[in-house]
This record gives structure tokens, C-alpha cells and sequence, in this order.
DNA sequence: CTAGGGTTAG
């Protein structure tokens, strides 16, 4: 009967199938082979999962086998928790039938962790995993992708530690969640751990397992690495390999790379997907390659591919950032689909970078209208209004952030030093050495200054004191991490520094120095990308801030220009000025926290 | 003689 049953192919036969379960008492034996398969197909098959639970809550003894099969369905279905949910309340009659068995059986306990790691309750999923009596190393991967899928990189990666302690060996899937961690941690030497067992495993034949490997290199800092095992694949790439790949040299600011290897995706005969599109838009962003990037917007569709609210994102990006706000602003309004807050606020950011007072107020209004009540909406208006020094403006827009109750998102950073994380908040005294990194700090504020370093302080949004919003930055956390591993380890190994939101121009301009009097590599990961400062370079690629001819003598107007490998500085007016840290990239925001500028202005009251 | 765990994204 039950090899019958793929043959179904309508609602109807299977239910046909049941009655005749029923009609011959099959239904209620204690395991009923037939009767799995039919409640497995109700949820895979004909997406009638409310029909699948009605037939299983008849059921009196249900067998392991029934219970996997629900289970399975509402993992897969589009509301997970909800069908949790409503089904929890019959689950209750059986939960102690459910303990029992559950406890000894190690399929059902992983489901069971799936779906709650799944709905997001990683608490419950911990605390079945505990509970469990057999486990195997699917168990432990349930758990360890749970974590790490669920934005908890640093349990998952404790947990993988644990499934070796425990004698378990990691698998194909285990090494994929605990890659997923080490790329969200940008913990590189865990990382290049992990890729040390795949080799001895040999399990780089699996293309998942080399994407992973691409990816936590690349979101470590080491675009070269990852391109390394990108070359040397021992089994066939796929789409996300390539796009994973575009999308690293994108993160490193390597536009030219980037679009080489779509060149090449080309030749290999891989059809790019909206993915590919997005890599590249963002490579072209990223290395301030407007013209490029346009072109590649444009043919999208030549290519089958339908431009979606991200890449229109990108685009808005991209001409905002050249300082085409009123193209930039057409493209929004000429949208096929509802223009989203995001995009509203990439312009937004656009309009600060480049003083558009009108464009801003424009912009504030519709992002007011569209319900944000994000701190960095309200930031970047004001400081426009700031640069204007139009105090009554920026009051006004501090007054509706009071009244609504505007909350700024803490800035952390985090560093990897002897294989320990150190974690860091902005003006975090929490750390065993807080006063030798405030001392480091303040030698190192000393020796930049003889460089002409002076702290940029223009976007701090009140009137407040030079020295007050001086200090404000120099505790940012990307800071404390740098002068904590400046003090812990005298060797001249890079610095890798990993933070949340993006990294303030002020940042920017003090690590740069900081490389170079130290002679220390340092690697920045904020929220979108890498920032590699080598001996007071950045690397591969730096922008200058070009002054152009404006018809409103009012209204300063700039572009971003890059140049390759020139030493760091800016210019201004047409003349070099050095130290002045312009921020090269005023991207903002992303999708859940907010960026560059609200990280800056601290003491909002 | 089956079932559970899985990579890229403004």
C-alpha cells in the first residue's frame, strides 16, 4: 500500500486511501507504515497541512514515524510558528507519550530541535538537545545551524568545538553551520581550522562545503585566500560558487576583479541569476564604478533577469553616490514596485554627502510618511541641517526624535586575540585591561597628532564643545579593539577588527595613521565591507573627494573620484589635503541597523 | 528499509 502512494497524485485518492485505512482498522494500529506516508504526503505533497494535523490528532497512538512526518510539515510551511502554535495545543495530550519517546529517539529529538531552532526558540532547541538520550552528528548539526542561522555565530561555534570533545566527527553539514559562524564572526583562525579537517575529510568534494570555505575567507578579510580555493576546486562550481566569489572581491573593493570573473562565469556557460546582478552592482559600487554599473543595470533584462527592490537599491546607491541625486531620485519614482524605506534612505545619505538641503528635507518627508523611526533617518537630516550650521533646523529634528522616542543602536566591535573574542561597546569600560587600552589610547592621540591628524568632529550633530565631541570619538569601540591588540601583542601579525555598524570617517582617517606609525596591517569588517589599511594605505583602491563647479554658489557639489594606488590623502579643491578625513564611503543605511553617521553622534538626548 | 542536519543577497 504504502509503495502505492507516490502514485497519488490528487487530495482525493489519498484520502480514499485513508477511508480504506480506516474502514479496515489500520488506522489506529500502533505503527501503520501506510499511515506515515500518508500524513507525510498531506504536508509535502498537497500542501494541506491543517488536513495533515486534523488526521493526526485522530490518531491515538501515534508512531514515531507519524510525529516526524508533522513535524517535517511544519518546519517546511510558510508560518512556522503559528502552525506551532495552534499545534501545541493538542500536543499537550500527548506530551508525555512524546517525552518518552522522543527522549530515545534520536530523529525525532533532532526534528524536534530543527523546528524550534527553525521558529527561531533556540532556548527550546538547546534545552530538547539536552534532554535528548541518543544523539548523533545530525543532532549536534541541527543545533549548531540553528545557532548560527539565528544570529548566535558564538554558540554554534562553542557547540562545534564541543561535538569533537564529544568524539563526534564533523561531517559535510556540520563544517557548513560552523563555517556560517566563523564568517559572522569574522573569526579567521577557527575558520582556517575547519578548512584544515575538510582537507583531511575530503569533504571539499562537496561544492556547499567550498562556497562556505569562499565565503568565511572572504568575510574574514582574505579575498586572496578565497580565491585560492575558488581556483583550486577539486569538484565542479556552481552558480553560488560564482556569485559568492563576485560578491568577495566586491566586499573588498575590487571592481575589477569582479567583473573579470563575470567575464569569466560567462565562458564557463553559468547563466547569472538576480544574485550575480547584485554582486556586481555592489562590486560597482564599491569601487565607484558608476558608468559600469549603470550599464550593467541596464542589462539585466537582456540577460533574463528581472531587476528586484535590491538592485534598484544598488543603483540609487550608486548614482547617489556620484552625486546624481535627481537621477537617483527618478530611478525611485520610476520603480515598477513600492520603493522601500531602504531605498529612501540610501538617498537620504546620498543628500548629506553631498549638502542637498532640498533633496534631504524631500526625502525626511517621505521616510516620516512611510512610519521610520530610525535613529539614522533623523541623524542624517540633522546633520545636513548641521553642515549648514542652520542650529534651529537641527534642534527641531532633536526635538522630533524625543518625541518619538528615537533610540540609537549600539556600536560594538570585536577582535580575535590568542583564540579568545574580545568583545568592545563604544566607551566600554567593562574589559580586565580597560585603563592600559584608554592609556594606549591616549599615546596614540598624542603620536597622530604630530602627523596632523586632526579629529573630525563636522558631523557631530549638536553644538556642543570641540573637545566634548573629541572625546565622543575617540571611545568609539573600532578603537578600543585596535588599542587593545596594540598592547597585547607586539609581533606584526595584521589586525583584524570586526564591527556591527559601518565605520565613522574619523575611525577611518585614526586607523590609517595608526597603520602606518605602528607598521601594523589593519582590517576593518564593518557592517557591508572590508577596509584594509596598510602602512597608512588603503588599499586597492582610494577615492578623492573632487570639488566640482556648482550653478547655486550656495551649495557645495562633489564627486567621487578613484584613484589606484596613490597615497592615502584627499583632495580638496583641487589640492591635496592631508590628514582631512573625508569619509570615501557615505553607503547608509543597511537593513536592520543603522550606519556611518549614527555611530558618530553620540549623546543624543 | 525509509526518516533528521545544508552555501551566496541593497
Amino acid at each position: 500500500m504504502a509503495s502505492l502512494l507516490p502514485k497519488y497524485t490528487s487530495l482525493s485518492h489519498a484520502k480514499q486511501l485513508q477511508a480504506h485505512l480506516i474502514t479496515t482498522g489500520q488506522f489506529q494500529f500502533r505503527i501503520c507504515p501506510s499511515r506515515s506516508k500518508l500524513l507525510e504526503l498531506y504536508t509535502l505533497s498537497f500542501d494541506s497541512l491543517s488536513f495533515a494535523i486534523h488526521t493526526f490528532c485522530q490518531i491515538l497512538t501515534p508512531s514515531t514515524n507519524d510525529w516526524n512526518a508533522i513535524l517535517r510539515g511544519l518546519i517546511g510551511s510558510p508560518a512556522p510558528t503559528d502552525a506551532f502554535l495552534c499545534f501545541s495545543e493538542s500536543i499537550q495530550l500527548h506530551s508525555h507519550i512524546v517525552r518518552k519517546g522522543f527522549l530515545a529517539d534520536a530523529l525525532l529529538g533532532t526534528t524536534l530541535v530543527d523546528l524550534y531552532a527553525k521558529v527561531g526558540d533556540l532556548d527550546s532547541a538547546e534545552r530538547v538537545f539536552d534532554e535528548m538520550v541518543k544523539r548523533d552528528i545530525a543532532s549536534w548539526n541541527a543545533l549548531i545551524s540553528g545557532f548560527a542561522q539565528g544570529s548566535k555565530p558564538t554558540e554554534a561555534l562553542a557547540l562545534f568545538k564541543r561535538t569533537e570533545i564529544m568524539g563526534f566527527k564533523p561531517n559535510e553539514i556540520t563544517v557548513l553551520g560552523a563555517l556560517s559562524a566563523c564568517s559572522q564572526l569574522g573569526a579567521f583562525k577557527e575558520g582556517e581550522k575547519i578548512h584544515a579537517h575538510i582537507r583531511e575529510e575530503r569533504l571539499d568534494m562537496n561544492v556547499q562545503v567550498c562556497n562556505a570555505v569562499i565565503d568565511t575567507y572572504a568575510k574574514c578579510g582574505f579575498a586572496d585566500k578565497a580565491y585560492l580555493v575558488f581556483e583550486s576546486m577539486s569538484c565542479k562550481k556552481s552558480l553560488v560558487t560564482w556569485n559568492t566569489m563576485i560578491m568577495a572581491f566586491a566586499m573588498h573593493g575590487d571592481g575589477c576583479k569582479a567583473l573579470e570573473l563575470f567575464e569569466q562565469m560567462g565562458q564557463a556557460e553559468v547563466d547569472p541569476d538576480a544574485v550575480s546582478f547584485l554582486a556586481l552592482l555592489c562590486a560597482c559600487n564599491h569601487a565607484g564604478l558608476v558608468e559600469e554599473g549603470y550599464r550593467l543595470f541596464n542589462s539585466m533584462e537582456k540577460s533574463g533577469v528581472t531587476p528586484n527592490v535590491k538592485h534598484y537599491g544598488s543603483v540609487v546607491d550608486l548614482l547617489g553616490r556620484a552625486g546624481r541625486l535627481q537621477e537617483a531620485y527618478d530611478v525611485i519614482n520610476s520603480m515598477p514596485m513600492v520603493p522601500d524605506l531602504v531605498l529612501w534612505q540610501t538617498l537620504l545619505g546620498a543628500c548629506r554627502t553631498y549638502a542637498n538641503v532640498e533633496m534631504a528635507e524631500l526625502v525626511s518627508q517621505k521616510l516620516v510618511e512611510m512610519g521610520s523611526n530610525s535613529d539614522g533617518d533623523f541623524v542624517l537630516l540633522s546633520n545636513v541641517y548641521a553642515a549648514q550650521k542652520r542650529w534651529a533646523d537641527v534642534g527641531r529634528v532633536r526635538n522630533a526624535m524625543k518625541i518619538r522616542d528615537v533610540k540609537k543602536v549600539p556600536g560594538f566591535s570585536y577582535v580575535e586575540e590568542k583564540g579568545v573574542i574580545h568583545k568592545f561597546c563604544n566607551g566600554d569600560k567593562s574589559h580586565e585591561s580597560w585603563r592600559e587600552i584608554y592609556a594606549k589610547l591616549d599615546e596614540i592621540r598624542f603620536r597622530i597628532k604630530e602627523y596632523g591628524y586632526l579629529a573630525e568632529t563636522s558631523f557631530v550633530l549638536h553644538d556642543i564643545g570641540e573637545e566634548e565631541k573629541e572625546n565622543a570619538l575617540y571611545h568609539h569601540s573600532e578603537k578600543l579593539a585596535v588599542a587593545f591588540v596594540l598592547i597585547s601583542s607586539s609581533t606584526g601579525t595584521p589586525i583584524h577588527v570586526i564591527k556591527n555598524l559601518r565605520i565613522c570617517g574619523d575611525c577611518h582617517a585614526m586607523i590609517k595613521l595608526i597603520s602606518k606609525i605602528y607598521g601594523r596591517e589593519i582590517i576593518v569588517r564593518d557592517r557591508l565591507r572590508f577596509h584594509r589599511f596598510k602602512q597608512g594605505y588603503r588599499s586597492p583602491e582610494i577615492f578623492f573627494l573632487i570639488k566640482e563647479k556648482s550653478a547655486d554658489p550656495f551649495v557645495e557639489s562633489f564627486r567621487w573620484k578613484p584613484q589606484k594606488n596613490v597615497a592615502n590623502g584627499y583632495f580638496f579643491n583641487g589640492q591635496a589635503v592631508n590628514p582631512i578625513p573625508v569619509p570615501f564611503e557615505i553607503r547608509y543605511p543597511d537593513k536592520q541597523l543603522p550606519a556611518l553617521l549614527s555611530d558618530t553622534n553620540l549623546n543624543i538626548i
